[in-house]
DNA sequence: CTGTTAGCGCATTCAC
DNA sequence: GTGAATGCGCTAACAG
């Protein structure tokens, strides 16, 4: 049933050798059993056995993929971008999802490096991970974060965006519209993404010179039931008349709840997420948000890995990729603002 | 850098086979040495090369799942629960997106063979795929299909909704509701489910005495933009109060476009979608939808394969699963109806 | 240009 | 209960 490299040899009477040396492309064969061995393998729809293959150059062609949750709208997008990336390489992916737990954290890891993939892509919920690291050092195996996880000096190299200005442009432009009252709905604490974004909105305050107010901040999970129980929470309160919220998804919940006591988008509040899944055009009103640049950023995550695992050195590249707003009808847009509103 | 089984034999001062053995969790260990071996083992962290248990076992623990494209908002949900399933056996998952086109299908699939996964989990989007079966069957390669492709008898299982049911039951409703003139959007030609759902459709007017009025099919390709276009086409050719995309993106476009000619929906226009994507909740307004049962979905199929690989007998299991009509406020929903509307 | 040999790391006989 | 030997399918180094 399975056509061994074996076969092959004997069918063309040749060494397996001379067949390992056509299948990889490398010289030293002579154009005429190069043609024989191919014609062989061709009609007996022969597949190396990557394993063995494997096992035997310590290269596997699979990459593996650690991510929170493939149901995130938001990593569908950069998930399909590495994977077109790597596979035109003729790499192969391992999907891991670890719902932000570190336990299944760790699993994926030593899952993957017991696959004996050849690097990881890691979208890391937490912001310490120095066991993971160490994990990852043990068997020297090549690792890019994104997204999310700490920015580690020594890490291979990581793509993030860059948070805290994207949400002080957002928390700036609401203030600059008149809105002195901004509520903020967090992500959850522990994760950097979401203590960046906060870090981004409280900048925006201070230098409007807007006292904080802790009753304006709910730290919700990037869920849409969050972004609802949010609005509720905040309406007790207090009064505001402008909410951003550190992902789309939670925007929308939160946009529902206003709709359902209701208020008025953007007349009685003015609403912005972040992240730009696809949804936001199609939400009524569509979503003002701030847009990462998701194919982008998987493109470069594919192409840093490579390069690492090519040997090319790739230090102290580690860019923060550049978010901007993207005005729709979720916000009054009385006047667009800073390198965001036009690029 | 990298530790074998060979390091750690030493280490404990065992033979390979006894570390095998406890690796295993093979009887045929002393307690005792069972347990300084083991010991080590933590103390190492080892993780033992699957690659090499995989060649000389012929079993990898890691299923292929491809897709046309997980961007597709219908799959994650549909990935997820079936790598939540697989995970907690200890499988591992390869994600192969395919854009539906045949070419990188075959190349999937041959990728697939070559990691030696032990199963494939396929929604392909051929409705004939003879030639990939044949490359299967070549490699004896256990396969379930879902949501789409062939229902070929000799298939090891596939599970499917009932498409053509589901399309039925949705059309009827609009049509009690009152309209006769129903609009259908449909999926791209040459998918399984894009001809079952026309074929409810066509059923539904057929069992309510309507002729068939080919103004009123557009045939799009499950893109947002092919339902914008949809309902621009439509308009110009005809008029039809009630319109029914063949999936919810499309249905989500169309409103769009319903919307943008100052149509009401649903007092101009009654909206059904299919598949009830998360988006479909927070619509304006929300969406009628078809909902597939993505996570049960997911687990049967898990199950099945594991069953595959099990040696169980899964012949003649091939279940259509059963879809159900979720009323929102696009329709008018004067008449609960049939099966779907209380389950 | 081509064949022979020796591993890669593990599971699996078969002896002891 | 444990160890030594063999083989899985392939690549790599060395001979010829």
């Amino acid at each position: 049933m399975k056509v061994t490299i074996e076969d092959i040899a004997c069918l063309a009477n040749v060494s397996k050798a001379t067949v390992s040396r056509v299948l990889n492309d490398r010289k030293g064969v002579g154009e005429e059993t190069r043609q024989k061995v191919k014609k062989i393998i061709d009609e007996f729809e022969y597949n190396p056995n990557l394993l063995a293959r494997g096992i035997s150059t310590s290269k596997t062609k699979t990459i593996g993929i650690i991510i929170p949750d493939i149901t995130n709208p938001f990593f569908p997008a950069l998930v399909k971008s590495i994977e077109v990336e790597l596979s035109a390489q003729g790499y192969t992916i391992i999907l891991c999802n670890t719902d932000a737990d570190i336990m299944r954290e760790k699993r994926a890891i030593s899952s993957c490096i017991s696959k004996r993939v050849d690097g990881i892509i890691f979208a890391s919920s937490q912001i310490d991970s120095s066991e993971v690291k160490f994990m990852l050092k043990r068997y020297n195996m090549p690792c890019v974060y994104v997204d999310r996880g700490s920015i580690d000096p020594d890490a291979d190299a990581w793509v993030f965006v860059d948070n805290e200005y994207a949400a002080f442009l957002a928390t700036n432009f609401l203030i600059q519209n008149g809105n002195r009252r901004v509520a903020y709905i967090s992500g959850p604490p522990g994760i950097s993404t979401s203590k960046e974004r906060l870090s981004g909105y409280l900048a925006a305050l201070r230098q409007n010179g807007i006292e904080l107010d802790p009753n304006l901040i709910y730290t919700g999970d990037y869920t849409i039931r969050s972004g609802e129980r949010a609005v509720e929470e905040l309406l007790e309160k207090d009064s505001f008349s402008a909410l951003f919220a550190a992902n789309d998804v939670m925007a929308i919940g939160a946009m529902k709840a206003l709709k359902k006591h209701g208020l008025s988008i953007p007349d009685d509040v003015e609403v912005i997420g972040f992240d730009n899944i696809s949804i936001c055009e199609l939400t009524e009103p569509p979503l003002t948000t701030i847009e990462q640049p998701l194919t982008e950023i998987g493109r470069l995550v594919a192409r840093l890995i490579l390069d690492i695992l090519a040997g090319k050195p790739v230090q102290d590249y580690s860019p923060r990729m550049q978010s901007r707003l993207i005005l729709r009808e979720s916000t009054k847009n009385r006047q667009p603002y800073g390198r965001g509103s036009n690029g």
